[in-house]
DNA sequence: ATGATATATATGTAATAGTATATATTCATG
DNA sequence: CATGAATATATACTATTACATATATATCAT
């Protein structure tokens, strides 16, 4: 199952819309975002795209030698703190 | 016209693949991948997604407000030369 | 120009994405 | 447990892509 269409569902959902939410502003029936989020059509690239856009996020091309770099830019980008800090006791 | 798949074409072109030997590869017939190209069809998510692994690409979501930093690497990584060097004069 | 090679275009068919609608699950909450 | 909200599933229909095949242009070397 497409990891892209798993991260549209988690994108979705961090942003706090329905399915039919999303649907809507798409020109798509819920039925149809359920089918794409479960892996169970394989959608045209206009609708990733569209969807992807939505969802504050870009379908990019990355040349498989930089993706482990690019990846772990991405999964550390969604930390709301920082996930180190130095080593000050008087830190607010 | 999708982004996208112009670069498909680019990255199929510095490989020195013809579109029927991509096409081939693929399954599909050489007036298929014109089309993709050209952008005359939407194709569907998982024939970019294997289009893009024959071309040593991987097809990734990426959040809007990391495009430029992710952008910029990407165009800086085809570089067949270091951008710059240390300044000695006894380089190789 | 001629010939070879690569790409673009045209036509037709079968498969499937997407539409519309309804119903069934799931899951939280009173 | 009942009620409601969100998601999943079902069916039938439509639109469009994948694909096969064939042909026509480019493009380029000789």
């Amino acid at each position: 199952m497409s990891e892209i269409l798993k991260l549209l569902k988690k994108h979705r959902l961090e942003l706090k819309l329905k399915q039919s939410e999303l649907g809507s502003k798409l020109g798509l029936p819920q039925s149809h975002i359920s089918k794409i989020e479960q892996g169970a059509t394989d959608p045209r690239l206009s609708t990733v795209t569209d969807m992807a856009r939505l969802l504050n996020q870009e379908l990019v091309l990355v040349p498989r030698e930089m993706l482990p770099l690019i990846k772990s830019l991405i999964s550390g980008e969604d930390a709301q703190k920082p996930m180190w800090a130095i080593d000050e006791e008087d830190e607010q």
